[in-house]
DNA sequence: ACTTAATAGTCCATAATGTGGACTTTGGAG
DNA sequence: CTCCAAAGTCCACATTATGGACTATTAAGT
């Protein structure tokens, strides 16, 4: 069984692993929807299993069918539970004027990207004023972490043990939201290490680049990390070292938002 | 067994059905979080089922524990997963300027909510200028459905079968979010629909009523209310029948909204 | 229009998963 | 220190969920 469930021992809890594991594939193939075999191949269920799991769930509204194509996608439960979790983990308040800085300084698209287990996922974007906008993951989008640049500057965070671990669990999903395997993006990681920021320069979409800087990691809190993404040869230095020290000078200012107030 | 859980056939989803009546019960209680035994009586689950349940949920992001006081609550993987749906089902851009004008004109709390299964979701909220404010519903919020003002109107608009079945099912926990039983809501329904909008004085917060009135059912797009609710001395005659005329225009403006964009 | 292929959905004997009665641990109040 | 309430744990057992094999439906090809 290719499992993209979690391998940590689910002692008694085989079916909630399972149930989270299809509502993040649900998630992360948002736009388009998925088919059932999409959600067999992706979760390594059987066709029986993922279908009567599907069924349960939207019979509690946590997903939904589109009658026509067949088609899974997340239902309104899921936004309504959501709407209960915010208060207490929807940062966007307190980063929008960090993105809105960073996108009228570099006129590129500005992310902020959290971890969520072996995924990123992306909470909150601004669009810059250059005629070129590049977009490459929605608000809500979850990517295996290390495939964008918020995400990788998390990645680079984790220590070897982790980081190894997120890697292999990511391995098999990688080529399709990079042009990477497994020693690239361990490369990929390292170089962010030894640079102190994440350079995302893996052309999954030709001729665009990601910056991106983490939070300093504090405990309770999880990772959170700032990127801004745009064509390659905007990137080049003496613009690069510039638009990092402002992504470092963002996430100081963030890190200090959040001394004063609680977050859990 | 008392059964918190749909009674409709789990086949083969037990698991599933349990998990999201666990997910449901602690977004009910999003405030305070729950302790296990709080769980327990709300879903009827056994002790060590619930806990299971829980700590696996915690491991998948969908659940936190407080450290300290041991309570639980929704987890950031619940926000995130909601941020994926919320595209599709995040309506607040739609009816923000009617809930803009009805707390302006009214000068009391304006709420927009909608069905999800026998319970009431709010969605969004608008303060008014006077001074006293009655703020019953956080954003988020859970209640059984007939609990609230707008979760009254929504109640209403259901066939005499599934009204029953809904009273039905939150007869056990009604008088923890109303001063009613099950006979008290059905006559309010009653009541509800012979006046054409939900005027809700059972006084569970005394001295305080609510009027909501709900979108003609549409197929396909969720049931949908906006409310008032006021001290009960200022939703008197004549100023009553005014604001009830409101809420039914803005109702008709957003129904309208609704006709020409698509809503899942 | 007919055949083939691919995907969705269903059935049911089987065993693995999750269950819950009984027990232990923790922590707070008197 | 003792008592009580709540949290957390253990494990023999049977209910639940599983998945191999089958059917139904839809799309594509000639």
């Amino acid at each position: 069984m290719m499992d993209t469930v979690k391998s940590d021992a689910p002692s008694g809890a085989q079916s909630i692993h399972r149930t989270a594991a299809v509502l993040r594939a649900l998630a992360a193939h948002a736009g388009p929807g998925m088919r059932l075999s999409d959600v067999m191949t992706m979760t390594g269920l059987q066709r029986p299993t993922a279908h009567r799991m599907l069924q349960a769930l939207i019979l509690e509204g946590l997903a939904r069918q589109d009658a026509e194509t067949k088609r899974y996608r997340l239902g309104p439960a899921l936004f309504e539970l959501g709407l209960a979790a915010a208060p207490r983990f929807d940062i966007r308040g307190i980063c929008g004027p960090s993105l809105d800085r960073l996108a009228a300084a570099t006129e590129d698209t500005a992310f902020l990207t959290v971890r969520s287990g072996y995924d990123s996922v992306c909470l909150d974007r601004r669009e810059g004023s250059y005629p070129i906008r590049v977009l490459t993951v929605e608000i809500g989008g979850r990517r295996p972490l290390g495939t964008t640049a918020g995400s990788l500057a998390l990645l680079c965070d984790l220590d070897a043990r982790e980081c190894e671990e997120v890697i292999a669990f990511n391995a098999a999903r990688l080529t399709e939201y990079a042009r990477l395997k497994a020693d690239g993006l361990r490369a990929l990681a390292e170089r962010g290490r030894t640079l102190g920021y994440a350079l995302n320069d893996n052309d999954f979409t030709p001729g665009i680049t990601g910056l991106g800087v983490s939070l300093p990691p504090a405990p309770g809190r999880q990772p959170i990390a700032l990127s801004v993404v745009a064509l390659s040869g905007r990137l080049a230095e003496p613009r690069r070292s510039k638009i990092v020290a402002m992504l470092k000078t963002e996430a100081r200012k963030i890190a200090a938002e959040f001394g004063g107030g609680a977050t859990p």
